[in-house]
DNA sequence: TTTTTGATGTTGACAATGACAACATTTCCT
DNA sequence: AGGAAATGTTGTCATTGTCAACATCAAAAA
């Protein structure tokens, strides 16, 4: 006989899968409520524990907040892999970067965490480490389209522009005739064709 | 008589000027040491005066927080007029830009709650108002440079560039090795030059 | 099977915080 | 001068993050 309750499998003692619980709950709140409605006893009030179990689990509410952001980080290199595949060349970096902005316009409060000051991220390496593999996708993308000479300025400066995109969307602090979401693909649009243009003649100097 | 004290005029009530000091040690405790700790009672403590007297002049810890980003704002409007003084086409665009990028690399955590999930800010019009009006000075810098037909788009990407560099700058995710002064400068440049080629396309379709 | 052990969850406590209410003091307006 | 309004204080409360001590359970050891 297994150990397995009711979840498929690998479930450990007494909660059941607590830690999952815990994020899950934190995962809630903070897209609910903001980052700072997510407390460790009412996360643990969510999951039906006592107000003291989540520190089995983290060391602190910080380290909650960085459990999620690195939720976060994977979920958005999920969705950026997922959204390129298969494609190539321009049409993959387009692809790459048009899902980086539609994940931090599913999910504002959770790209805002992870991109944002109330997570001290010194203290979290694993988070960096997950926040930099998101980028190599982008990176190399880029090094099939643009030549040498300032492919790693190119890089940066795409990434650099889909998180700008991505952080006034999310911080919705576009200007007011862009609220609609015709107007404001239509803009993505637009803004990555300038980028893209000056790509081509970092390309082709003359 | 007038009714001043110390400073050079307008000084209220009891303290002096309560209300600047209490937004002077906020903003000193946000820089130092992070937005979770700008707390009410410790900026109280910081001005000298009890636990409650913030309340007189703010409606809450978050009324606070919002003071800080409309004066970071004000600041950051400031600065990017001194910079642009007396530019015009493309010099002062630039100016406006590398301007913005210097404020948010100096104060990154002003910068931060400026554009980050810690304050509700439709709650607050005020800050709203404020941000939109740095945004005008780039829009106006935007129209003497680019021709009528993606003006618009224009000047919001430039704004989104800049704004992803700095916001990038600010919470120290670029790859290490921009770590230092000049090969960030380096950078910023390199992409600046990106953007602006992709501009004179637009400008001339050929 | 029984024992032991370590991981997991609980109860109780403490200092600090944001917020409210009641009171005190100072300045301004008439 | 006198009242009204603004400003600051003291006292209190529920809530929070954290620590310490205790309880329980699953799995490894015997």
């Amino acid at each position: 006989m297994s150990t397995s309750k009711i979840k498929g499998d690998a479930a450990p003692y007494h909660h059941g899968d607590l830690r999952r619980a815990l994020i899950a709950a934190g995962m809630s709140l903070l897209e609910k409520r903001g980052p700072a409605q997510v407390g460790f006893r009412e996360v643990a009030r969510l999951a039906g524990v006592s107000h003291n179990a989540p520190y089995r689990h983290f060391d602190s509410r910080e380290a909650l907040l960085a459990a999620l952001a690195t939720d976060g980080f994977e979920a958005l290199g999920a969705a950026m892999e997922r959204a390129a595949e298969g494609k190539q060349g321009f049409q993959r970096l387009r692809a790459l970067g048009i899902a980086y902005i539609a994940f931090a316009r599913a999910r504002p409060t959770v790209y805002l965490l992870m991109f944002g000051p109330e997570l001290e991220k010194g203290a979290f390496p694993a988070l960096i480490d997950v926040a930099g593999r998101s980028f190599e996708a982008l990176r190399e993308a880029i090094d099939a389209v643009v030549p040498e000479p300032s492919r790693r300025a190119a890089a940066i400066g795409a990434w650099v522009l889909v998180h700008g995109l991505s952080h006034l969307i999310a911080d919705n602090q576009l200007p007011m005739d862009f609220a609609g979401e015709d107007k404001r693909d239509a803009l993505i649009e637009n803004v990555l064709a300038i980028y893209r243009q000056g790509l081509a003649r970092e390309a082709e100097p003359h």
